[in-house]
DNA sequence: CGAAGAACGTGACTAAAGTCACCTTAATAG
DNA sequence: CTATTAAGGTGACTTTAGTCACGTTCTTCG
């Protein structure tokens, strides 16, 4: 039964180079755990028991003002891990997660992890890289939020979109968007009626076109200049 | 000469647990560095070639935006390490670093700093401490920048400020700010006509008093729930 | 299919933040 | 000690973002 975890468990950056004995034992250890749409896994500030792989679907990692608004400080998608932080620094979570999809976790134990990362330095070593990329991206979303404006945090969430999963046309770059307006706003630090009139404007500057879901970028360095302008 | 270097790096919290010898190897191949005040070490995006620990002093990691305007992501003083993240994930410097006052420095190449933590694993792990702790206090910043506004992020940082090193008296917690307007308004992003300003404005709410680069917190509860509220 | 709920669009308004220009005060270097 | 320069203060104004209220259009599911 633990078998069939093994292969999900090595897709994981912070497990790839563990061999398969030692996967096998946190397997082992591991404990299943689904949720529905928006469905909490845990709440910041919670203490932590340990952190989780996701085998299947996607969450978000996000802060909640007292009024309810989220800021999203980041997703991450299956095969991948959350909540290494407090694993390795021995404090709450530092953030609500949830969700953003039907999702199937395997939770591990802080004192499981720790234990191997003493044993395999690897582990270590991974869980540096991981944080070192987190790191970094939550600088520049420090960056977009406090020194660019929603036009242009919108923008280069595009952008990143269509870089990522855009498919190439005669007319431009196309993206399908899977995010609602609500959504947008939480990842870029904004409310959904900005958003709404934001990519109004966008499309009105001739930077996107879009009805609906579907975006078209038919210049992507036009965009990129603009997001990244003064 | 080695020598002198050896207790300042042991202060380190990424160098703690490494053994004298391991420390003195460090410390021979490691070169100073000096700079004055707001000189800047190495920029955003630069291709890093190690790491720096910071002997005496204290520097700033910022972001620029186009027309100038900075966004500090964290400051860090003597004794620590900067720039760990570029060391690890092998990326260029992720924010430009200037010094905050006279700074003295010793650098540490990437190979140096990597051939020793695949050696000693404690090293790793101490990574891996730092920049959890650097991930919590960067989502903090998000949060702050996104759900907040300046009155409560400008409180949030006197309240730190006063926790770290205020002084109580009868009155309630005095602190002496070494902070200008301009290098507040960098830490909470915004601009120095609105830190004057909203420093008037806690004054007016009675949050605080202040006299120049002396401020009084009469009641610390007070400005703390001011801070977190809605 | 049709009803309910979610998502989206939009006008009108408020409020917060940022800009500009200029003046005053403090710090410090010759 | 005084001349520069850096820092702080302030009024008037603009811009951007956020709020509220409400209508419309999708989705989805019984």
């Amino acid at each position: 039964m633990a078998d069939d975890k093994v292969p999900i468990f090595r897709r994981a950056e912070l497990f790839r180079d563990l061999d398969d004995a030692v996967l096998d034992v946190l397997a082992k250890h591991s404990i299943v755990k689904r949720l529905r749409r928006n469905e909490i896994l845990f709440l910041a500030g919670e203490p932590a028991k340990g952190l989780y792989v996701i085998a299947s679907g996607s969450v978000r990692a996000f802060r909640t003002s007292a009024d309810g608004r989220e800021q999203v400080i980041h997703v991450e998608r299956a095969v991948t891990t959350i909540a290494e932080v407090p694993v390795f620094d021995d404090g709450n979570y530092p953030s609500t997660v949830a969700a953003e999809e039907p999702t199937t976790l395997y939770f591990l134990s802080k004192q499981q992890i720790v234990k191997t990362a003493y044993e395999y330095p690897q582990l270590a070593l991974a869980a540096v890289k991981i944080m070192a990329a987190r790191l970094r991206r939550c600088a520049e979303l420090v960056e977009t939020l406090s020194l660019r404006e929603v036009g242009q945090r919108l923008a280069s969430l595009l952008l990143d979109e269509a870089r990522n999963r855009g498919t190439n046309t005669d007319q431009g770059t196309t993206i399908k968007l899977r995010l609602t307006h609500n959504q947008l706003a939480a990842r870029i630090g904004t409310v959904r009626e900005v958003v709404t009139r934001t990519l109004i404007r966008l499309q009105d500057q001739g930077l996107i076109e879009h009805a609906g879901k579907d975006i078209l970028i038919p210049d992507m360095n036009a965009i990129a200049a603009y997001a990244e302008s003064d």
